[in-house]
DNA sequence: ACGCCCGCCTGTAAGC
DNA sequence: TGCTTACAGGCGGGCG
């Protein structure tokens, strides 16, 4: 499940690979990918011609940036992954639902099986209009945007959430999921039902500190991919993060901290895994 | 404001 | 062995 750091490695695999490219021709075998868009047609028109410029990424969101101020919205859902193909001629996996082929040969595919994900262009704004209307919704995002742990506790405090609820939901804070906030709490020493205005100033530092080490450790190790090795790079390639991880998916298993063991509980009808011991 | 549930999906795995 | 059921969860919407 691409979370913040599987994103993030795949922004910058498709730096060196799709930028500058100049998209020839639009194939969407699935429409539910470009659910946004009236049809496949009216997404393959904004996109037809267009030269790739940079990517950048908010969250979860890729944003391939286009030469005419658009941006190609990539969000790869549970399942999504992107290829890239030397040319048309290469076999096409089951669940490929949009494929981009560049002038300058070669192609990028959507593959997504569980069709969570999505792909829509953001058209250029208006003069005086804010840029990606869409994701307007999304707060800050913890790698990019630099934040004083007094402003974090500001923002913590004005609610009256659980944290794990609130690391989740991308109106707070943008990229965090499942996997990664409970990686977060227990590297912070958390419980996930904590009230977010209970924390004091120094659980507010190692809860503020443990979001950015442990997203940016695993942007390094270019993500986690589980059992199921759904998660993969551009290339193909799985994470090398999961080895890491001290409480997602380790039920049962012994606490690395203090031996205790990992304990796994529904909440909000998700897994999550934490130790009840040295979390607090 | 907050928590929880549902529906959307398919592949995998556990259970009978 | 073969079928059925549960589970995985991001996100938007609804409801209490």
């Amino acid at each position: 499940m691409p979370e913040l750091p599987e994103v993030e490695t795949i922004r910058r695999d498709l730096q060196g690979e799709v930028v500058n490219r100049k998209i020839k021709t639009v194939e969407v075998r699935n429409g539910r990918t470009v659910r946004r868009h009236a049809s496949a047609k009216q997404f393959r028109a904004l996109l037809e011609g267009r030269t790739i410029t940079a990517i950048n990424r908010a969250g979860k969101y890729l944003l391939l940036e286009l030469d005419d101020g658009s941006t190609l919205v990539i969000h790869l859902g549970m399942s999504g992954q992107l290829q890239r193909a030397k040319n048309a001629k290469e076999a096409k996996v089951p669940h490929t639902h949009a494929v981009l082929t560049f002038t300058q040969g070669g192609q990028l595919r959507f593959v997504d099986p569980r069709t969570f994900g999505e792909v829509f262009v953001s058209v250029a704004p208006a003069e005086g209009e804010p840029r990606l209307p869409e994701l307007a919704h999304l707060g800050f995002d913890p790698l990019e945007d630099v934040m004083s742990w007094d402003r974090f506790w500001a923002l913590l405090a004005s609610h009256h959430a659980a944290l794990k609820n609130l690391l989740m939901d991308q109106e707070f804070v943008a990229g965090i999921g499942n996997m990664y906030a409970d990686e977060i709490l227990y590297a912070a020493g958390l419980r996930y039902d904590r009230r977010s205005d209970s924390l004091s100033s120094q659980e507010v530092r190692r809860l503020y500190r443990a979001m950015v080490e442990t997203l940016a450790e695993a942007v390094k190790r270019r993500g986690s991919s589980l059992a199921d090795q759904q998660y993969r790079d551009l290339f193909g390639e799985i994470g090398d993060y999961q080895g890491q991880h001290q409480a997602y998916d380790r039920e049962g298993e012994a606490c690395r901290r203090c031996r205790g063991t990992i304990v796994r509980v529904k909440a909000g009808g998700r897994s999550t895994f934490f130790c009840e011991d040295c979390q607090v």
